[in-house]
DNA sequence: TGAAACTGTTAAGTTTCCGTTAAGTTTAAG
DNA sequence: CTTAAACTTAACGGAAACTTAACAGTTTCA
C-alpha cells in the first residue's frame, strides 16, 4: 500500500521497490542507486541488522529509514546503524521529498543550475563567470576551464589533465593553448582567481595563503 | 536557557556557544568546526537566512536545525536552504547526540585522502601543509618528504634514505638538497616541526619532549 | 557579400622560481 | 679542543610558466 503510493509520488525519480532485504541485496548487486528508502516495517530487526550488513560490506549509499515506531530508542538505534535520517509515519511526501533533496545534493553536491565557491559564480546558462564582484562572458574553452577548477576547489590539476577533460582525449602532441586560456582568464579577474603549483598544475583554492 | 543545558549536555565535544549570527560568522573565520547547530528560535528569517548565506560562502558544515516550529513547510524550507538534518523542540539529547553521530560519521569519508598525524596534515590534493594551525603551500620536493615523514611518525630517515625513496634511486654523489629542503619547511613551521638526530637522520616525532 | 570582431591554437620570446650546488657558520659529541 | 654533522645563506642553471603576436576558422552585421 505505502509502497505503491510512494512509487507514485516519487515519479520525478526513478524508483525500484522490493519487498524484502533478499531482493534489495540482490537489485543492489546489478545497479547502484542514489539513495535507500529503508521501511523498518514489522519484522522487527530485520530491517536494520540489513543496514549494518550493508554498511559492514562498506556500500555508503545513504539509507533514510521510514518507520512507525518512535521510542527515541529506536531511533537513536537506527541512526547509530548507519542511517542518514529518519521519518516518522505519517509523514507528508513533501517533507520526504525535501529530505530526498537534501541527500541528493550531498551526493552530487549541486543543485543549483550555478555553480558557486566562494564569491565565485559560474553560471552556465550566459558562460559567465562573476568573481569578487566582477562579471565577465567567458569563452567556451575558458568556461570549461574555470567550471572543472571551480567544481573541485583546492585541487590541483595539471595542463594535461584539464586537456584531457575538456577536449576528451589526451593530446599527445604538447600544446599550451591551456596556459593561453588561462592567461586570458587572469587578464579579465587577475592573476591571483587560479594559482599556478610549479611542477604540478593548476588550482581555485579553497584557502588563499599569503604568498 | 536551552543554549547552556546543551552546552553541558554536549560535555564530549568542545562547543562554541554563540548567540547570534553575527557572532558566529566571526567565529567561523577564525576557526573550523565539524558541526553547526542553529536554533531557529524567534527571529523569523534571519537564521535561514544566515544560513543560505553560508552556503553560498562555500561553507559545507553540516548544520542541524533545531526549532519549535513543525510546520511542513517550515521543515522543507529548513532543509532547502542547505541544512543537513532538523530536529524539532523538545528533544531528548540522546536523539540529539545520534544525529551528530551520523553527521559528524559523514564528514569523514572525504575524496581525497588526507594524510594526518597530530596537529599535521597534509593534503596532497592541494600540496598544503598544515602544522599547528599554520598552512601553507609547499614545493614538490618539500611536500614529499614532509609526506614520508608524517606517514611514518617516529621513525628516523637518514639523508640518503630520503633521498632513495625521492629520487628513485640512491644518489652516489653526496649532496645537501635534502638538508635545504628541511630548511625551507622549517623556516615556514619551525624549526621543531623536524627532529634531527645527529648521526642517524630525521623524524617527524611520535611524542615531542622538551629541549 | 565582405569587413570587423571573436575564438582557438601555435609559436617564439621573456620572466619566474624551484632544485641544486657550494661555501661558510654553528652545533654537539668525544 | 677537535672534528664531523648539521644548519644557513647565496648563487646559478634550467625547466616551467607567462606573455605576446600572428594566423586560420567562425560568427556578426552592415
Amino acid at each position: 500500500m505505502i509502497g505503491q503510493s510512494l512509487q507514485k509520488a516519487l515519479k520525478s525519480h526513478v524508483v525500484n521497490w522490493v519487498k524484502d532485504s533478499f531482493a534489495a541485496e540482490h537489485t543492489l548487486n546489478l545497479e547502484t542507486y542514489d539513495l535507500i528508502l529503508l521501511d523498518l516495517g514489522l519484522p522487527k530487526r530485520s530491517g536494520l541488522e540489513y543496514l549494518v550488513q550493508l554498511r559492514e560490506k562498506g556500500i555508503m549509499i545513504p539509507v533514510l529509514i521510514i518507520t512507525a515506531r518512535d521510542s527515541i530508542e529506536d531511533r537513536v538505534k537506527g541512526l547509530d546503524c548507519g542511517a542518514d535520517d529518519y521519518l516518522l509515519k505519517p509523514f507528508a511526501v513533501e517533507e520526504l521529498e525535501a529530505r530526498i533533496r537534501v541527500l541528493a545534493r550531498r551526493k552530487q553536491d549541486r543543485t543549483h543550475p550555478i555553480i558557486t565557491y566562494g564569491d565565485a559564480s559560474l553560471d552556465p546558462a550566459t558562460h559567465t563567470l562573476s568573481y569578487q564582484g566582477r562579471t565577465e562572458r567567458l569563452s567556451v574553452k575558458a568556461f570549461n576551464i574555470m567550471q572543472i577548477l571551480i567544481e573541485n576547489p583546492g585541487v590541483i590539476y595539471s595542463r594535461s589533465q584539464l586537456e584531457e577533460k575538456i577536449y576528451g582525449w589526451s593530446d599527445e602532441v604538447e600544446s599550451n593553448a591551456v596556459e593561453v586560456h588561462i592567461h586570458t582568464i587572469r587578464r579579465k579577474f587577475g592573476a591571483e582567481i587560479i594559482v599556478n603549483v610549479r611542477g604540478v598544475g593548476y588550482t581555485f583554492p579553497k584557502v588563499r595563503v599569503n604568498s
